[in-house]
Parts: C-alpha cells; structure tokens; sequence
DNA sequence: CTTAGGG
DNA sequence: CCCTAAG
C-alpha cells in the first residue's frame, strides 16, 4: 500500500506511486481536496503553535489515509539533490536542507488542489525527466551525495540517449510521452529506500513549524512576485505539479492554486503589504526570460517526433499530439525550441570536434544523436529560418528554395 | 486563431 | 519566454 492507502505500483518508488495513481482522483476525490485545502488554510494561520498542529495533521490524513506517513512522504521527495534556488530566502546552512524540503512540500500540498494536474504528472518519467540533464549539478555534489540520489539524474535516466541508443530507437513514430523512458525505476527505488538519516527524523512539529513560518513569508511574496500570474493567465495551469528545480529565484514556484485559496480577504491577514522588502521589481524588462522552463531532453524528443510527424510549421498540430500533457509549451513556444535546435545543430557541425565543452553552455549537452536528427529534419522541410548550409546529398536542383537562402534573401 | 519573425 | 504583424 502506498502512502495514500492505495495500490502501489511495482516498480515505483511508494512515494510517487501514491501521486501518480490516476485512482486519485476516484478515491480521495473531495475530502482530499478539501482537507487539503483545509489545511493550507490552518497553517497560514501563525497563531497555531505546532503541537496544534501535529494533532490536526494527525487527524487530517489520517482521514486521508495518510497516517504517519509523513516520514516517508518527506523521504521520498528529499531535496538533497536539488540545486539552490537561490535569492528570495536566506536561512542558515542547516535550515537550507530542511527549507527545500518545504518547498517540495508545498508543491505537493498545492498540487493537490488540482487533480487534474496530479493527472498530468501521471508518468514517473515525467516527473523525473523534470531533473535530468538541465539540472545543474556540480560533479563533486554528486560525488558527496550521501544518499546516491544523484545517480539517476547522471547515469539512470533515460537509458539509452546518454548510451547513444540510435535514432530509429525513439524516433520511430514513439508514443508520444513516456512509457518508453521507464527510467530504471529499480535504481531510483533503491536510491530512495535507502536514503534513511538520523536528521530527517525531526519530529513533525518541528518540520510543520518551520514550514509555517515559509508559508509567511511566501505570502510576502504573492504580492509581488505573482502578480503577472494573476493577469490573463489561465488560473488552473500546470504549474502547481511542477516540482523542478529552478536556478533563480522561485517565482512561478508560488503557485497559482495558492493565490487561489488566499486571494481574497485572507491575503491581508498578516503582515502582506506593508513593507515589502522583496524588491519591488516592476517587471518592466528583466524578468522576460525568467519564467521559462527550461526543456527536458525528454521533450526535445518529443518536439522532434512530432516535427517528423507533422512537418514543420504544424505547431499547434505538434503540440496537441506529443504536448498535450504539458500546460505550458505553447505552439509559439515549440517552435521557437525548433529554432533554437536548429541554431544548435548549426553550431555543431559548423564546429565539428572542437569547442566541445564551450558549446556546453549553449546548447545543454544535446545529444548528438538528437542534434542529428535535427539537422536531417531541417534539410527534409524546409524552414525559412536557419541559414543551416543545407546538407543536400545530391539535388543540383531545387537549392535555389532551400533554406540556406535565410528568410528574405533580398 | 495560427505562424513567422524579432526582441 | 514575450509581443506583434500578417495570413
């Protein structure tokens, strides 16, 4: 039984197997919503000190079948391996663990709000491509990883693209998303089995009671941070199930179902809009490139299937067909990764074998397997982009419209 | 509304 | 990623 009283799945981490269950949303349905809500509620309140609120927790999921799961549930989703977020919050060294660990938290709790979204994160492929290569880890991190966690964002995942498993493996009309990228489920169930340590035995009050204080101050930051969401974004996005890593500063990290819940009166009811210390920061120019997403190998794959499917230019055909499950990633935005493979595909051939490791930096260890097919794809349709010299294997013909011509060619 | 192109 | 112009 995983932590939700549910089935678990066999070859999946409890943990995840509890969230991923699309049975979610047939078994717990409401309550779950409901307590959970409930409860984010409860713990905004700072009044409540924590042994208030270990009874409520006790009482709460013991209702969702959540008994003294706790434990495992902060186990499973450990945060060890996750890179520094960066600005917004200075906590002491120690606490840093344990405050990633909330953040984690919180996007579980929040992406509770919507099942649907819990839904979307069905595959456990999904979630863990949600690490892999962007991830910036450090090499010696990962060395010093007490757990072994960081091993399945370096060797375990997705067998074969690192192995170079040849084009015609998964580009061969593929199911769109995942299945094919059962991440050896083995080595990141053992990985999470054994992360046992003394520390993150705290009690739960202490845990809870920390998290509380975040929770405040996380409010602070709705005002600001999350301002843009609130405009003419859809309000019920994806972004609650995302639990990736971010570099900079969280900022779609505070998640839309939260400002949900305390929208109205309660968003005044601490110490919200007096003095904001957050840096006001009025979106006026920088922030354009802070809420992109950076793009998993996963979807690359994905993007460049559904090009070979589809044909160039058929954004919208692509995204319905192999992005469905993602809420973000608009027809614009697939297309503008398309631009960019090109540009990298370019890059790669233009400098064959040197400059591997500048290259790094720009084009995140695309596999040349992928950057390939990019360049085939490119030269089979043409796109009026990409000043890609064409491979033409033969063609004395037809040059004159090929795509080396750039866009206006005048 | 969907694409292309540019910021 | 965002915005705008054009079909």
């Amino acid at each position: 039984m995983g932590p939700f009283g549910m089935e678990t799945t066999p070859g999946f981490p409890d943990t995840f197997a509890g969230f991923k269950s699309a049975s979610v949303d047939e078994n717990l349905g409401h309550s779950m919503e409901d307590k959970m809500s409930d409860m984010k509620h409860f713990l905004m309140d700072p009044h409540h000190d924590n042994t208030a609120v270990d009874s409520f927790l006790g009482l709460g999921m013991e209702n969702m079948g959540l008994t003294s799961k706790m434990e495992e549930f902060s186990h499973g989703f450990d945060v060890s391996f996750l890179p520094d977020y960066g600005g917004v919050n200075t906590y002491s060294t120690q606490d840093v663990e344990a405050g990633l660990k909330f953040e984690i938290l919180d996007g579980i709790l929040d992406g509770v709000d919507e099942v649907e979204d819990i839904y979307a994160s069905h595959e456990l492929s999904s979630i863990v491509n949600h690490f892999p290569p962007e991830t910036e880890v450090k090499k010696n991190e990962l060395e010093g990883d007490p757990y072994g966690l960081m091993n399945f964002s370096s060797e375990s995942y997705s067998p074969g693209i690192s192995g170079s498993i040849g084009l015609a493996e998964w580009s061969k009309e593929t199911v769109p998303y995942a299945e094919s990228q059962i991440v050896s489920s083995e080595k990141v169930k053992d990985s999470w089995d054994t992360n046992e340590s003394e520390d993150d035995k705290k009690p739960l009050s202490t845990f809870i009671g920390s998290w509380i204080k975040r929770k405040n101050r996380k409010q602070k930051l709705l005002n600001t941070a999350c301002s843009r969401l609130d405009s003419s974004r859809e309000r019920k996005s994806c972004e609650s199930y995302d639990f990736r890593p971010r570099k900079g500063p969280m900022k779609k990290y505070i998640h839309t179902s939260m400002e949900k819940t305390f929208s109205d009166d309660q968003l005044t009811l601490s110490e919200s809009e007096d003095d904001i210390s957050v840096t006001k920061t009025s979106r006026t120019k920088s922030d354009r490139r802070k809420n992109q997403r950076i793009w998993t190998l996963d979807e690359v794959m994905n993007l460049v299937d559904g090009i070979s499917h589809f044909g160039v230019g058929k954004w919208t055909d692509i995204k319905n067909h192999f992005f469905h499950y993602a809420a973000h990633r608009k027809p614009v935005d697939i297309r503008d990764k398309w631009r960019n493979l090109l540009k990298a595909s370019y890059n790669e051939k233009h400098n064959d074998g040197q400059a591997e490791e500048k290259r790094k930096s720009v084009a995140r260890s695309i596999p040349k397997d992928i950057l390939h097919r990019v360049r085939e794809l490119a030269s089979l349709h043409p796109y009026p982009f990409s000043k890609s010299p064409c491979i033409v294997h033969d063609s004395s013909r037809s040059r004159s419209t090929s795509k080396n011509k750039k866009k206006k060619s005048g």
